[in-house]
DNA sequence: CACCGATGTCCAA
DNA sequence: TTGGACATCGGTG
């Protein structure tokens, strides 16, 4: 069962829309924590596979992100196989609409 | 351009 | 209870 704060950020996660994208930074700052590692942790356990579209968070540059060392990998490729699927482009490695980005409010 | 530390949470011994 | 690790970010050399 996991734990209350990754309940948080899953539930963020499921706040992003269809077609968008967000970044550890921003869900970090929604979930008022701080430290965007702490999320990227709760969602590498990610127990809600597809209840949780964990393949719409990115970096904060605008890069796929996936895990640290295997950028290039399978995870990543996955990612923007979901987010083409989704509508969000990639170019060069980085989000090529900066305007696909989903901000959190209140 | 490249390297290092900071920050919050989780897991295991 | 303590130590180590993490799908990051920002600043400095």
């Amino acid at each position: 069962m996991p734990t209350d704060f990754e309940q948080r950020v899953y539930r963020a996660v499921q706040q992003v829309p269809r077609g968008r994208v967000t970044t550890y930074r921003l869900l970090a700052a929604h979930l008022r924590c701080g430290s965007p590692r702490a999320v990227g942790q709760a969602l590498r356990r990610n127990p809600y596979a597809p209840r949780v579209p964990c393949h719409r968070v990115i970096a904060a540059d605008l890069t796929p992100g996936g895990f640290r060392g295997e950028t290039g990998g399978s995870t990543v490729k996955m990612k923007l196989s979901l987010l083409s699927s989704e509508g969000v482009r990639f170019s060069h490695g980085h989000l090529a609409d900066p305007r696909c980005l989903y901000a959190f409010e209140t």
